[in-house]
Formats: structure tokens, C-alpha cells, sequence
DNA sequence: CGCAGCGCCTGAAGGC
DNA sequence: TGCCTTCAGGCGCTGC
């Protein structure tokens, strides 16, 4: 499940490879989701930027293209359409070369909208600061999460306080912080431990080219390495790193949350 | 307006 | 072996 890491893995290795490059044509599935890829064919991509989860480029008409990638999206730069049922879109670029979007389960979307315009994306239009970029601020985030009584860990997966995690690194950042998810007020100590804790686990996510626990890939096809690293998620009933503790896990607004009750006390 | 709840999707894994 | 159920979960939409 492609989250801040993941996402940005694959922009810096499509970057290089897009920028300057025209795209010539489209296909996509015929959902509503992917077909907006077809609006970008006849410009030139300008270069690939990211904002939390969503990857833009800007293209040489004052449009941006928008690709989400949902649970399971991937991309590539290839030299030849794969003979793949899940490719969900793909662009020609110059030099038949091909930009190939691959979703096995169809969570992810893609737009081309006039640039800035995201009304039709209500999660980027509304979302916060991205985890790694400077104004992502300890102060900044704790007056966020004060406008909201929503759990802490809803309220990380929701994209508003803080742009960019999602319930992998959202579980390793609260247990780093030992803030329990179900807490709903948090203290300006709280806020500054939980900002330090999201970055440096998003940085480290990163350091290791993203998780892979079954789909992610990057745009090289080579799975991350995070997963090896992860000291929280998916580890329910296995002891604390910290306090040797059995993990409990419990299920806070419709998704499983792993925690340690010693840790992170209520 | 905030937010809880639901639907979208498919493959893997577990139960019988 | 094979069928059925459950689970994973980000995000958009609906309705309170």
C-alpha cells in the first residue's frame, strides 16, 4: 500500500525518465477512474512532483496530471506494452517508450486538471503540509490536530493534520511516540514527540526504498526493504521492541490498529 | 460543516 | 481438492 515512501521511491526513479518527454497516447480501462489519463495526450510532461500520496506533473498546457495509486498501483517506464490484465493505463511517450500503469485492484485514480484546481480531489484539495517538507512544523501540527476530536489515529490516516501516512507507517509512528491510537486529545509534548516520530519513520521508510508486505513494487519492479524494519504493524501478539510486552491489535474506525498497552497508555 | 459508515476491488489465506 | 468467507485498506460519497 503505497504511502509517503513508496510514493516518493517512484518518483524519483520516474522523474529523470518523463521530464521533457511528450505523450503521444492514451489507453486506459474503461472506469471513470483511469480513463482521464487520455486528457494528457498532446502535451509534454514538464517534470514529477508529489504531494503526500499523490504524485503531479505538471504539463507544458498549464494542466496537471494526477495519479493516485490507491492500495495497488504501480508504475513503470517500459519499452513495450506488457501482456498484463491489470494494466489499468498507459501513455506513449516519444522513442515507443511507454508509461504503464499497472492496479490490480483499481483503489487507485488518475486526473488531468487545470493546475492547483483539485475540487475534484477533495483529499489533496483538503490535505495538510507533506510529512517531509518544511512546513510540516511540530507547532503546526499540533494546533491541526487540536481542530478535530477524531482519534489520533484516524485523524493521521485522514490527511488533514499531515500529508502522506497511511496505517503502516501511521501504527510505527504512534508506537515510536508510545501515543495509543485511540487517544483523541493530545498535549503540545505529545504533538512535538508524534511530528518527530512521523518524520523519522517516514525517513526511514524511505532510506529503505518503501515496504513491500505482498504488492508493492517500485518503478524498477524491485519490492522495499522497510518491511524488514517494521517494529509495530502486523506484529500483533508479538512482544514490544521496547518492553517484551505482547502487542495487542483492535480496530479503531474500520482498520487494525497494532499497539503495545504498556507503551502507549491511554 | 464534521464525521461515521459504506462501497469500491481482487487475491490470498483460512475454515470446513 | 474445492468452495466459501474473511481480510487487507485509501479514498470518495452519502446522509445524519
Amino acid at each position: 500500500m503505497p504511502e509517503l515512501p513508496e510514493v516518493e521511491t517512484i518518483r524519483r526513479q520516474l522523474a529523470p525518465g518523463l521530464k521533457d518527454r511528450p505523450i503521444q497516447d492514451a489507453r486506459t480501462h474503461e472506469s471513470h477512474k483511469f480513463t482521464p489519463a487520455k486528457d494528457a495526450v498532446g502535451t509534454t510532461v514538464l517534470t514529477v512532483k508529489r504531494k503526500g500520496k499523490y504524485l503531479i506533473a505538471p504539463l507544458d498546457d498549464g494542466r496537471e496530471l494526477i495519479i493516485h495509486l490507491g492500495m495497488t498501483g504501480a508504475l513503470a517506464i517500459a519499452p513495450a506494452l506488457p501482456r498484463d490484465p491489470y494494466v489499468r493505463a498507459w501513455w506513449q511517450l516519444d522513442g515507443d517508450e511507454f508509461l504503464v500503469y499497472r492496479d490490480v485492484r483499481r483503489f487507485g485514480r488518475i486526473r488531468c486538471v487545470p493546475a492547483g484546481q483539485y475540487s475534484a480531489m477533495p483529499t489533496l484539495a483538503g490535505q495538510g503540509p507533506d510529512a517531509l517538507s518544511p512546513d510540516f512544523t511540530p507547532a503546526g501540527f499540533h494546533l491541526a490536530l487540536g481542530e478535530s476530536r477524531r482519534r489520533i489515529a484516524t485523524q493521521l490516516l485522514s490527511q488533514r493534520p499531515v500529508a502522506g501516512v497511511g496505517n503502516i507507517y501511521g501504527t510505527e509512528a504512534l508506537w515510536m511516540a508510545g501515543v495509543h491510537p485511540a487517544k483523541r486529545r493530545i498535549s503540545r509534548p505529545t504533538a512535538e514527540r508524534l511530528h518527530g516520530a512521523v518524520v523519522q519513520v517516514l525517513e526511514a521508510g524511505l532510506a529503505n526504498g518503501g515496504t513491500t508486505l505482498r504488492d508493492y513494487r517500485n518503478a524498477k519492479g524491485a519490492p522495499g526493504r522497510h518491511q524488514h524494519a517494521l517494529a509495530c504493524y502486523g506484529r500483533s501478539g508479538q512482544p514490544c521492541l521496547r518492553c517484551a510486552r505482547p502487542l495487542q491489535h483492535r480496530v479503531y474506525d474500520g482498520r487494525t490498529l497494532a499497539f503495545c498497552p504498556q507503551c502507549q497508555p491511554r
